[in-house]
DNA sequence: TCTGGTTTGACGTACGTAAGTCATAATCTG
DNA sequence: CAGATTATGACTTACGTACGTCAAACCAGA
């Protein structure tokens, strides 16, 4: 009826429950044949254990820190602010947050090299890819420190796990809807990117570029603006090209910078039919955006899944528990008007 | 440093521990200027309840009933499925699972009333809407029983919330989607329902056809089809509508029996180019057709969050501990071929 | 058989809260 | 102001696990 205790188990098994708990927190001193004893009689009773008891006993706190790029990029504001608003969610943990430069290697770098080993126990980054970033994210690990990347990955470095969407599918679920908003007008398409320094930009336009060339190829896609997530910058460097190009049936909006976006085609708004537009991430202005229909779509990464997925799987590495490979793993959103939340 | 203990909080406000522990799970026996105090204290020190240890302490299990239709609907099996594995996971939470009778108002108001006040704390339900079941839905609340409503609601009835999607936003949504991928090719839309004595069903209707009147008005919608979401009865009736009508450009499912539309449309493929589809609920015969391309979109509602979300509702109110008021809502999942998880 | 190490058991205390008992202090009633 | 009532305090036990100490039992090698 009730749930079996380690008490159980121990009587189950015929030892003492010292011995259970050494199996249980795999500490030395246990014969490989009472190992395996305690274990067989664990999974007869189906115990499982009580994660509160363990939790209250243990004292300690799990000291974990956000690295997020500064800027006035709302993405990543809303993460620290849910951040902030949840830090008390999470019992036995405590969560610090630090911001550094954005698109900035070296800053990236020596932050994670002041990171004290002593005084932090995991750390979550959203990581610009760089030699520089690689080498201070390994020399942290040897200093003891889980670490897992956050939003933008560094893979084969050694971090232990990477938290967010895939940023390729995102790019592909970008074409597949934007190809087919478009479908009918053909001409071209502008990716408006941040900078192809952060893997997730260039793995989004990856993406992208894959599925409008093979399934809509009388889209002509020009070369990336690089508005370093900057609305002013986007807003500018959009212009021109608005101006320029006289046939752009298509904006992907790949990085931050979305005011940058909307205030540009507001300046065209005149004359032929208004681009289809498809941006990232859901925040007050692309909300707006979508509501008077400047924008079709927007490909969303809800940070507060993200914020719980990194604290729980850094949790789960500093106690040395098992880690499910994909737990990191963020589904990519679709928000219309109509499904806004 | 440490988080503050009712402790902590005695001692600020001069009363003992006894005290706070009245004041915090509001028992009888303290004077209103006491009350004030601890709360006051209880502010000041930002004590917040370890919930870890309350409920260790707190020997009772939350006895909760979830009632979910009967039938070969994906969509309620995949949640019994998730009741049944992620049973232990909640702590202090017992789940029970009860299979009604899919569509049947007098089936459901007879488990309803048969549901024992003393063995059950508070029930999940997903509802047929109808009198007899608002009746023994209100005879239920009586008897003590907190009640949520699960997938479908049950509006003016007694239940206390609703977990689940926002229906007709879900409608409004495959409406944009897929009047836009049927653009260019006006025709008759068809709509593919369950029943519409079913809420959740009426409302999809209700939102996909405000749209799509709205806003892509040359296209027709022919009168819905209710196919009791029975694989086998779909098929047959979309098979007798596409063979009536050459000039369907789109199909809406927006029930289950997403196995029928499939086999009817795979009946169909020679000649005409396909109707774009957008159905509900991904499953592996959904997303199979997603793939393989005779499927556009899907429209989603996350069996896991639905089940937590209604889990965490009902021990709130069971434990009578405040409630956000719009904690049941689930976002609508839109997923193409590209973003698939 | 003795030595020295390894494995195991017995036991206690702690974590923060719930919930109970009982005595005493404060307040109200008439 | 006595007596009844209510509010509060002091204290205890319990929840299930972690973690520490110490002694006893066991085992391998000399």
């Amino acid at each position: 009826m009730t749930r079996p205790t380690i008490h159980d188990v121990a009587r189950a098994a015929g030892v003492s429950l010292s011995t259970v708990d050494r199996v249980l927190n795999d500490r030395v001193g246990v014969r490989h044949a009472t190992q395996i004893r305690v274990a067989q009689a664990m999974r007869e009773l189906g115990f499982e254990r009580n994660a509160a008891a363990a939790n209250l006993a243990r004292r300690r706190q799990d000291r974990l820190l956000f690295i997020l790029p500064a800027g006035s990029n709302s993405f990543m504001r809303g993460l620290e602010r849910e951040l902030a608003q949840r830090s008390e969610a999470w019992e036995f943990t405590s969560i610090a947050v630090q911001v550094v430069p954005a698109f900035d290697d070296v800053a990236l770098a020596r932050t994670l090299q002041a990171v004290d080993p002593g005084a932090t126990d995991g750390v979550a980054v959203v990581a610009t890819d760089s030699p520089v970033v690689r080498a201070a994210l390994a020399e942290l690990r040897e200093r003891g420190v889980a670490v897992v990347t956050l939003v933008s990955d560094l893979p084969s470095s050694r971090r232990q796990h990477f938290v967010g969407i895939d940023n390729v599918q995102a790019g592909r679920t970008a074409a597949s809807l934007l190809g087919r908003f478009c479908r009918g007008r053909s001409g071209k398409i502008v990716i408006v990117a941040g900078s192809m320094l952060v893997r997730d930009h260039a793995e989004r336009r990856l993406g992208f570029e894959q599925v409008l060339r093979a399934e809509f190829p009388d889209q002509q896609i020009l070369p990336p603006l690089e508005g370093r997530d900057d609305r002013d910058i986007v807003e500018a460097e959009l212009d021109r090209v608005l101006r320029q190009q006289p046939d752009v049936t298509g904006i992907y909006s790949l990085g931050a910078g979305t005011r940058g976006v909307a205030r540009a085609l507001a300046g065209h708004a005149a004359g032929a039919p208004r681009p289809s537009v498809v941006v990232h991430d859901l925040t007050p202005h692309s909300r707006q955006a979508l509501l008077d229909g400047s924008f079709d779509a927007v490909i969303h990464q809800d940070p507060v899944r993200e914020i719980s997925a990194a604290v729980s799987l850094l949790q789960s590495l500093v106690r040395g528990q098992p880690v499910d490979p994909d737990a990191g793993r963020i589904g990519i959103e679709v928000f219309l008007r109509d499904n806004l939340p």
